[in-house]
DNA sequence: CCCGTACTACGATGCCTATCGTACGAGACG
DNA sequence: CGTCTCGTACGATAGGCATCGTAGTACGGG
């Protein structure tokens, strides 16, 4: 056990290794308007954050399943930091598996959002 | 009625106007190993398929389901042609809605499909 | 050590969906 | 017309999944 595991208590999470991430896991993952908001807004920031950053209309345990939809497809990685549970994309990963896809899912996202939101 | 509708005895399709296609529903739709598999085939044609061309392996009702659902989501367009039901990908209306989201999605499949497929 | 906060685990529920089989409809062709 | 092919419609089924509520665990601070 490494020094970092030892020191949030061993509560680290599987997460899919870049060679197991399929693209079919990742395009049904962002197919879910809740955790394409939430890679959005992950994305805008650029950095890691807490799940209870997101306020998202549904209770937290529909909140932890959509984090984990999004971590075991390989599109976040997800750290304890204390009790708080930091949440960042894997966009290096998934720019190397397949060049420009989060880009333009994003792209689309923003687009379709201000054609619709207003 | 037009004369290309009743030329066909009204089997017309229903498909979604540009503005109805969602990004959600077209990443739902591609999340489907079959599907995506379809997709790619008629992006690699580049013209128009029969149903019967394609080679799934599932009945030919679950393949008659997939393909309403690439209609719906607006992914593909699909008329009639005697007893042959052509399908066309909509790259025109998806090029238009979300550029490039298409095209980094058949990358992002080609390239995993040589990396597993050897 | 106790408490509050952050998140999880588990069971339930209802809906969606991928699949099949069978029966049917529409056109082409002899 | 009869028949063949192509594709549809409908019902059934089984599994997945988004959602909730409740009860519980882990960590940090007083």
């Amino acid at each position: 056990m490494t020094t970092a595991a030892r020191a949030n208590g061993s509560r680290d999470l599987p997460h899919p290794a870049l060679e197991e991430i399929r693209l079919e896991s990742v395009l049904h993952a962002l197919s879910d308007p809740m955790r394409l908001q939430v890679v959005r807004e992950l994305a805008a920031d650029g950095d890691e954050l807490s799940c209870s950053h997101f306020d998202l209309p549904v209770t937290k345990s529909t909140t932890t399943h959509h984090f984990r939809v999004l971590r075991e497809s390989g599109v976040i990685r997800q750290v304890y930091r204390g009790t708080a549970k930091m949440n960042g994309l894997r966009r290096d990963d998934l720019d190397d598996l397949f060049p420009g896809l989060l880009d333009s899912v994003l792209a689309a996202a923003a687009r379709q959002a201000d054609r619709l939101g207003g």
